[in-house]
DNA sequence: GATAGCTTGCATCGAACGTTCGAACTCCCT
DNA sequence: AGGGAGTTCGAACGTTCGATGCAAGCTATC
């Protein structure tokens, strides 16, 4: 049935193009003749392939965000560990997002960009995303006192973040960053076994010793 | 010295203002006009106040992040102890984060909006945070496994993230929010102590599916 | 009541923006 | 060879933007 046109294979270029652009210099920021040049597709005719700037924006963030939902449900259909699914979670994630930093930096960072039915339908998929990870996260069986919320976004912060430092020469690649990263959030900074409750301040605290200054008075 | 005149005054409040509507609608977004209409300013009144859009953007960020840098060195001031020390950097962090969530977002949000001297100063800042989060990371002697560079910036992803998610009316105040991050990122999700390694695929599960299958080769 | 600092309204500039429209081109089916 | 649908284009529209200039008025201090 979904037979491969030109069409078809036209648009994708330019949505390729065209996250790249938007993440580069920002959705309001980046003009329609900004991705006529660089798609070399006159600025009228790109409107032959979306009605509206905005609908760009959202053909981007939905196709991004649908192939990663889909990738997700693919890998974890089959492992029922609750650990080892949070890490193909984590992995599917971060090797999506390296693999299509464009795409997801533009996902992270636009999303407010969207309105009405746009939004809406690009929200629930989010939200898919983040439901699929905190029902994990609840098999996982935590510590009570735990906020499952506030765990959950954490999680997706340490995640979502990298867009903000990841650069592919320096970094490792998204595989071993993944274990890292499942390792870090079930338990893994520090490797001690115990860890009795974080310390709260202890007032017989000691002198005025300054060891981290650097700043200003 | 710093003497309180009634052009700070009228200078912070229209940061203040400035820094809610571009945390509303975006930088690029918000136009001059917006600005002059919310704070009771003309138009041409404001540029008394700030050379150009840009300086009025770099006013915020820098005065942010001045502001937040301060307290830190305050509040480290006086503790010694790594892991207090951690919990001092995530509550001082969150605190001020959720206490001025309009200027916090703008600045992870219009980072890239600034260029040139303005841009090289914010980033300044920027790196001394990063840098004191990582020389306390550093104190306090991970498993030397953990690659120090991106537990650091998993922290700020999971500190920096919560303008995604966090309402006021809904989540747990910053002090309490700092103490299941703290507890979170020094090993808490899971309560029990002994973490062995997150597991890797046992070769007797099922069938020929990778269940874990991580790194490159 | 003069002086200096501050503020206003209004008019205007050039540049850039998203979008539209009718004409023209290309390709395939007959 | 011809026709029609699908695709592409150049040119232009109307609007908004950041920024500036200017004459006038306000207010507080000496």
């Amino acid at each position: 049935m979904t037979k491969r046109t030109a069409y078809d294979e036209k648009l994708e270029r330019i949505l390729r193009v065209a996250a790249d652009i938007f993440a580069r210099k920002g959705y309001h920021q980046a003009s329609i003749r900004d991705i006529a040049r660089a798609t070399e597709v006159s600025l009228s005719g790109l409107y032959y392939y979306f009605d509206s700037k905005e609908e760009l924006l959202f053909l981007i963030q939905d196709h991004a965000f649908g192939t990663l939902l889909r990738r997700l449900d693919r890998v974890l259909a089959r492992e029922e560990d609750p650990r080892r699914r949070l890490h193909l979670l984590i992995e599917n994630h971060l090797r999506f997002f390296i693999g299509n930093m464009a795409e997801m930096k533009v996902l992270s960072h636009e999303a407010d960009s969207l309105s009405g039915e746009f939004r809406r339908i690009v929200d629930t998929k989010k939200r898919r995303l983040t439901l699929a990870a905190r029902s994990i996260l609840e098999e996982l069986n935590p510590d009570p006192a735990v906020d499952l919320r506030t765990a959950t976004f954490a999680l997706f912060g340490m995640m979502n973040w990298i867009y903000n430092w990841y650069r592919e020469d320096r970094d490792m690649p998204p595989e071993e960053l993944a274990e890292h990263m499942t390792q870090l959030f079930l338990g893994g900074f520090l490797q001690e076994g115990n860890l009795d409750n974080v310390p709260s301040g202890d007032p017989s605290a000691e002198g005025d010793t300054r060891i981290w200054s650097s700043g200003p008075g």
